[in-house]
Order: structure tokens, then sequence, then C-alpha cells
DNA sequence: GTGCTATTTTGACGCCGTCAAGATTGAAGC
DNA sequence: GCTTCAATCTTGACGGCGTCAAAATAGCAC
């Protein structure tokens, strides 16, 4: 849509977010700077300023959006109270294939920069804490038939997610974690998370 | 040690140092320039250049303390093959404790500033792996009793330690876990690792 | 056409990491 | 004690950053 020499650009927001998102996956938030989008967009560096508050407000947009596709991966989450591993294993593969399809999104995500450093506005937290209900529901398997005297599924959730969210960021890091062993450590975290989520 | 009127600092490596870790607990790497650290010193701008190369080595100077802290840490744990778990349980809470008694640290030590974003020195690079290794003797059980036909320890350790990891982060990071569930979910975590100790 | 508003521009400010060149100091060799 | 030298610290400068203010331009309703 954007015409080359036209004073308006038209579709600037889109294309911020777009070019953004190709930044960020290709530099990394370390090179994700308002000017370089800028320039990249075509545009002058204050032209952002129009469409999004500041580098925070679009970080966050970049985020939600990352959460936005999480969101479909967890629809897709379903156990089978009788036979939960092949359902929480294909889960577990897709969630890891999602991390580090953009590992910079991924982190962008659920990392400090918005979070801690910055200021996560309320659409991100929706989004973002919307996810995680969604999680703690798939994995509640008791509601669902077997073992009545189960742990409390919130922790249930909270600690299964901890063990991803840690294998990604080992991994996505470089840290204590190769690419080449992530099968067999994903595999190990399926029978981790399947220990518990029977019972504690 | 240093005098307030003389030319030459005379102990400037260890005073940067330690500012840069009250800087650092205080403000986050975000906050830690080095001109506000040399200011705090009392020195100049550039003083700091002729102790450490440059940013990247200071932030893994500070990293590298801490993970001489934490391999304190690990080498106090040792489980018992007949009953793992209070040895287990002591080490999580202790792990949990310092990653959340200075955050900012911990984040430095493991985040992707140093790992992706920036160069990790050697020394840097040995002292955590040290760590991992120190972890993985810890916790592999067959080797003193019990299971011999047990999962893969290298597996055990790198899932186990996810899961810490993981649990550090949501928590670190304010997502998905406040600081009131700690307790509750890194007792569900201990279950979840003693599940995957005995056998996967 | 006339305004009005949204959009985009240029200019400027203060912060940052870091390089280059010069000043100052402490210590070793004589 | 004096000289020499390397270590240490200084000022000055450059380019990059996020962002504010003020001016320019475009699109649209009337």
């Amino acid at each position: 849509m954007p015409r080359p020499d036209r004073y308006h650009h038209g579709d600037l927001h889109d294309t911020l977010l777009r070019e953004a998102g190709v930044l960020l996956r290709e530099q990394g938030v370390e090179g994700l700077s308002l000017r370089r989008l800028a320039e990249r967009a075509g545009v002058s560096r204050t032209a952002p300023y129009h469409h999004f508050a500041d580098k925070n407000a679009l970080l966050c947009a970049l985020a939600e959006r990352g959460f936005q596709r999480l969101e479909g991966l967890i629809e897709e989450l379903s156990l089978d109270p009788a036979d939960p591993e092949p359902g929480l294993r294909r889960f577990v593969r897709a969630y890891l294939r999602f991390a580090s399809d953009d590992p910079e999104r991924y982190e962008l995500m659920f990392g400090r920069t918005l979070w801690k450093a910055g200021r996560p506005g309320p659409a991100l937290t929706r989004v973002a804490h919307g996810c995680f209900r969604r999680y703690v529901e798939a994995v509640r398997l008791d509601r669902l038939a077997a073992a009545p005297g189960g742990a409390d599924p919130l922790r249930v959730a909270q600690a299964s997610w901890a063990t991803l969210h840690g294998l990604c960021r080992l991994l996505l890091d470089g840290i204590y974690l190769r690419r080449e062993d992530m099968e067999a450590v994903s595999d190990q975290a399926v029978a981790l998370m399947l220990a518990g989520l029977g019972r504690a």
C-alpha cells in the first residue's frame, strides 16, 4: 500500500509492527531501535510516535501478537484422562517449537524487558493471563475423570509451565542446554510433568 | 582505602565491582551505566576502562561472582539415596532464596544479556559450566545406590534444573507466579523433580 | 475554498558506550 | 635523589539512542 513519494504513509501502524517483527527476529530487542525501525519503514525518526505512545507500547504490541499465537497452541491442547501422555508430548513439542521458531519474540513475551523493566499494558496483561488460565484448565485432569484426590490444579499448572519455560530459557540463552539435546530433554520433561499431573 | 583527594584511586577495581553490585541490585542492568558507576566511585567517565575492557567484561565479572556463590550452594547439596526428599527440598528452597535475594544478579547470570546479546568470557563460561557439572553429580543417585536402570543422569539434571530455573524466571519477572505462591509451588516442584529423579 | 485534525517533519536535549590524546602518579633502576 | 616508564586517570569528541517541542503538510468535512 505505501506509495514511495507520499507525505502520508497510509499504513504506517501495520508496517511498523511488521517491520519491528522482522527486526526483532533478526537482531533481537537490542537491535530494535525506533530510529532504525523508522528508517526501514521509510519515514522520519519521530513518525512512529503518532502510532505508539513510546517504545514500550510498541514492544507490548509485539508481545501481544505473540501471545495470540501461543493461545492458539494452547487451544489445541487436550488431554485424554486415560492416557494423557500423547497429548502432553504433542503440546510440549509444539511449545518448544513455538519458542525456538522466534526466540526473540518469546524472550520479549516472557522476559524482564516488559514485565520488570518496562510497563506491560493492560491488553498485554490480559492476553498473557488468558493464556495461562486456558492452560490451567487444559491440564486439569481431575475435573474430567480419574484421581479425585489430586494436587491443586493451579500448582500443577504453575510447576509444569515453569518446567516448560525453564527449558525454553536455558535453550534459547544457550546455557546448560544444546539444540541436539532438546528432544531427549523434552521427553524427560514430559515424564516429569506426567508424574506431577496425577498427584503430588 | 580510597582517599578523597588523590589522583589515583588506589582500589578502583574492587570498588567498581562492589558499587556495580549495588547499582545492579537497586536498579537492574538497565540502571547500570558505566558513567553512573564511575560517578559513584568518584572517578571520571573513562577511568573504568583501565580495569575492565568494556561493559561486557564488567558484567561478566559480576555474573562470575554470582556463580561462585551459587557453587557454594550446590556443594552443600547432597541427597540420601534412601530418602532424597529432605535434601532436595532444602536445595530447592536455597536456590529460590538465592535467586530472589538478588534477582538482578540472577538475571544477569542466566539471561540473554551475557549469553546471547553479549560475549560470555572464558572465566564465566568455566564457572557456569562447573556449577552445572557439580549439580549433575549431586543428583546422580544411581551411582550411590538404588535404581540401576534409571534415566540418563544428564537428562534428569537438565530437566530438573530447567524446572528450578523456570520457577525463578516466572517468579522474578512477575508473570504467572506470585511471591505468596512460591512455597506451595516449590513443594510441587520438589515432587516433580523427585518423580523424575528415580526413573523416567 | 476554508478550517480542523491527523500525520509527518526537522531540531534539540540528555543519556549512553567508547575511542584518542594528554595529564598525573607511583615505583624501579641508577 | 633523579630519571624513566608504565600504570592510572583526565578531558574532549563521536555516533547512537529515546523522546519532547514546534513547524510543515496532507486529507477531509463543511
